[in-house]
DNA sequence: GGATAAGCGAGACGGTACGTCTTGTCTTCTC
DNA sequence: GAGAAGACAAGACGTACCGTCTCGCTTATCC
């Protein structure tokens, strides 16, 4: 979010301001979804200036990104059974699980600010998508050294896993059910063990 | 688009504002992008009046779908060589070169306007995207019937050939290349061939 | 209201149409005052086409015009009672009363519409104010023959009964009451009966 | 015109915005007429933001009456000469001959507005009507004093004063002369010292 | 402790787009 | 031709956001 490196004198921000815009920002997206977020309803509702906002933050791509990204801090170890398909399997069922709810309707706001702005869709992929699929990235690592995966690439892998996530959270949310995680999980482990042609 | 099935009594739409709307979406979402596309600049681009634009397309989103769907019309045979992989590294081939194109912008504009209104997610998906996913559909039976196709659900395997092709749209359109398809095409064959549990 | 003076061929117009205009403008007038009225409102709600309003009337002021004169035809014989405050007292209250109905509200649009366009204000004044001013000069010069009026000018005394009418429905139409038609009828008998200077 | 009272926080309204309201409001009207005159018309010819005018004033009427009453805030000494002909010659002389300028076409416009909206002619009595009504009054008074008036009501002269005036700025604004006024200032003049009955 | 610097709420500002409404004209088919 | 139906260009309506700015006031650090 901001930065502010050098000089720090003046008057320090408030952190309860920052709080207050997350905050804000996650129940209007919970709310109303992306429709109902917009910067001036941030700043109403979370009782701040609008000034204090834009301070902080770029727009409203960012202060998404921010309240994501505070969001998810909480989570996400990364799943290590010994199995390629059990831990496929339990992180995309963590995954699908928060689309369902508040995170999924933020990254369908940050999908949306992404399509509108191809220098903060890079900035998003720096921030957020990189580590996310480094985390696949790592599972399968882990498995290839076990001998699970013969597949050369991982980052087709990661795409099979992701993508169909994208996909969904586009045009049909609903679709991210533990089912459908089974589903992928079990296609990407089988074309990870496949056989090199 | 615009319906209108009984009644035929009054002034007949003008096909020529029609045309005149569609050029103008397509002129602006090549020269700007989503962010150019707008219900005003489309009247005013088309040199037609905003009720004309309104009477025919209910929003931003109707009016892109409009100008995607005719542009589409004019291409689109399912290939079919007998191979599959052969006939999905066509298909992926074809379909991301016009993503490099006017309709990857269009597909973005679509995308965008689908994350900001539910039910207009769905009409694209009647409209739009089941269509193309019964193209994927047909070649994976045809293979099928040639015994290439093992794997049970055609579903997965179409999600597996889309939902990258989407999640590039969002985040980095250039990953697109004829390099991608390839690997995606060969990767999705390999999984439908893949032996059974 | 129309014309069409010369070739008579075609199909005639139909008089039910014209009914319609001034009986839709009449509803339109009394329930939602002069704002309420527009040629859309009045085709709609009369059932027939713009066009067949436009054929008949260059614009809304017409077709108002066009509605009073037919609702007030019914009435006007010039009160002739051989007393000139009798004559003024009957006509101002009768006048102010229709002022309190329907017509006042034409009135006020006719005048709306006036003040829009002069040549408009012309066409009124030719075809509606002269009548009226007509019917009270009418009265003055019958009382004038009985020598019961000395003020030189006919003109001056009919503006002091009819401008403060239009002021009041300008700024405030209740102010039209039969007390009032008794204090100016008294004022002006009472001038046009003053010694000349 | 903006009232806000009591709060003064935040940034302070700029007064060459409502300058440049008034001036290119003036300027419209007097170019076009009341026509010419329209929110959108005024804020582009100003130079200022359609919210800005918005956030001053409700509606059109507002933005008229504000510049007509900026524009006559310059004159206006009720004329005291110690005779009641002099006096009411001098106001209509000078009244009149304002409205043959742009004052006229304001207060024309004035009219249509207030004609358009009961709730609006009443702003328009209670801001302007009344002071104006009021110097008359005064200028009635002192000759009462004088014994110059016997006639009982001040409101009906008064009436009778500026009745004719909106008659002609509705039907015919060419005909406040000179000499119109001369007449109707010794109608009144008359009228106003005729022995009570 | 007084100067300097930045944060803060409030709200004005120029822009741009939204979706709706009217006006007056035009175009089709039916009577 | 008239008539119903409805499309058309033009342009105003009033609202909503965007990102910037300008006030008066409140904290902080630095001299």
């Amino acid at each position: 979010m901001s930065s502010r490196v050098g000089s720090m004198t003046g008057r320090p921000r408030d952190p309860a301001v920052d709080e207050a815009i997350r905050q804000a920002t996650l129940d209007l997206v919970a709310e109303q979804g992306y429709r109902g977020v917009s910067m001036e309803g941030i700043a109403a509702r979370s009782g701040v200036s609008k000034q204090a906002v834009y301070r902080r933050f770029a727009g409203k791509g960012e202060v998404i990104l921010d309240s994501l990204v505070a969001y998810a801090r909480t989570r996400l170890p990364t799943p290590d059974t010994g199995d390629l398909g059990e831990d496929l399997l339990t992180l995309l069922e963590e995954t699908f699980a928060a689309q369902r709810g508040v995170p999924g309707a933020l990254n369908q706001a940050l999908a949306a600010e992404a399509l509108q702005d191809p220098d903060f869709a890079r900035r998003v992929t720096d921030t957020l998508i990189q580590s996310r699929r480094a985390a696949v990235g790592e599972i399968l690592d882990r498995a290839r050294s076990r001998g699970q995966v013969t597949y050369p690439d991982n980052d087709v892998l990661i795409d099979l896993v992701f993508g169909p996530m994208w996909y969904a959270l586009v045009f049909d949310a609903t679709k991210l059910t533990d089912a459908y995680a089974t589903e992928l999980s079990a296609a990407v482990t089988t074309l990870a063990a496949s056989p090199p042609d």
